[in-house]
DNA sequence: CGCAAAACATGCAGGGTTGACTGTTTGTTT
DNA sequence: AAACAAACAGTCAACCCTGCATGTTTTGCG
């Protein structure tokens, strides 16, 4: 497995290709290759679009050959189904670092909220949504997206729950289980909402989102809830 | 315009294609195919998804040839933007059938509520997120969806008020202005989740939905939310 | 050093989709 | 009735995508 003796980095050839590695391990030239080719899937599926994303385009982007691809991936769907838990650990990631670095301050909530819509702008949602959409009418990508979903899902619940640990204190512990779920509903959907580019959305999206903190505040600080 | 004469009745073939009706107006004829197509579009989206939905697939599911639909709908694209309107007409169709019935019983809400759930795993639903996730990577459908989705907005709000002309008791005009569009945000991110086909997506969907309701009755009843 | 295997590169065939083209039927108008 | 326009039908070539098949390079290991 870890052989050495071979790997000498005095003996790396002057500037034959930059400074770059030459004779690298196989193990690390395929998760180079790899890595590049669902970098780029993710990229493509972000700025294309699952419809327009084909492996030829994704190979191009990657500078990989469409041997190569083939090779690692023998099918599309396997590409894409690789890709999709690429993004799920961009997806994760993100969350993380962006629920991570949020200092003790009164209106958490409001910021967390603020950094997450962000989150849901980028090009890792976009790749998600299509992905989501893509596996409703694709048999074979479908049960794969589910097994990532639960992940993101419980990756989610975990990450809310890490930065308020005691919830929000007007609601029990059942209600508190559904305060993250009913906030990535309202952020999905107004992620969709805002697909087709309209200001409108966009002012929506601000007016809702405004309604959630306040919500979030109020229960937080106020009134419990009495179970109906 | 209205020619008589040539449409006698009585010179009907006895019985050569059912009872139908021999001899249509241009416009009719027109109109006819034009909707089998478009119908068999939104059943396509619904079923298959956009990538797969092609126009040889749609005429074959419509009964029409391929040079019928080229001569109404001279591009696919032009074919999908007509489509895009006919989904917003059953949209909108579905939210007045559905909440034009409700009686004004005091679980008005929780039922409106279940219901819209119902509209949102529909097959309307399903094309309606085919063409927004496809819309945002084509700059030709971007535009056009972008003017539906207006109409439908526009519609919904106005659907909504017609519900409850006076909103929420506790909330005042500004925050219920809100209520629909955080409503079908919830509804829209929840359908998204359920993409997969996950039983727990189904159950988040009822959990955060009964919060939902509670928040709803809260608000129409007991407290004023007042500014932050 | 030499061979096996993995990684990579390139060309090719099959299938499918789109839009154009030509021809036919149906209705409208005069 | 005849001329004209719209609606309809079927065929075709160009294009793209996918997966396979063959050939080449790089790495691992005796």
């Amino acid at each position: 497995m870890f052989v050495i003796g071979y790997n000498d980095p005095m003996a790396e050839a002057p500037a034959t290709i930059a400074a770059g590695v030459r004779r690298r391990t196989q193990e690390q030239r395929s998760a180079a290759t790899q890595a590049k080719l669902l970098d780029a899937t993710v990229a493509c599926l972000a700025e294309l679009g699952y419809a327009r994303t084909s492996t030829t385009m994704v190979c191009e982007r990657a500078g990989v050959s469409r041997g190569a691809q083939l090779h690692h991936f023998p099918t599309k769907a396997a590409l894409v189904a690789a890709a999709a838990e690429r993004v799920l650990e961009l997806r994760v990631e993100e969350f993380r670092a962006t629920l991570g670095g949020l200092d003790e301050g009164q209106e958490r909530v409001q910021t967390a909220i603020d950094l997450l819509w962000g989150i849901f702008c980028g090009p890792s949602a976009y790749a998600w949504q299509e992905l989501l959409v893509a596996a409703r009418t694709d048999d074979e990508l479908r049960p794969h997206l589910a097994r990532v979903q639960n992940r993101l899902r419980d990756e989610v619940a975990a990450a809310w729950h890490d930065l308020f640990p005691s919830g929000l204190q007007g609601l029990d512990s059942t209600l508190n289980a559904a305060v993250p779920k009913l906030l990535f509903a309202v952020l999905d959907g107004l992620s969709m909402h805002r697909l087709t580019g309209l200001p409108t959305a966009e002012t929506d999206a601000h007016e809702v989102l405004a309604v959630v903190k306040m919500l979030s505040v109020y229960f937080d600080a106020v009134n419990p809830l009495e179970e109906l």
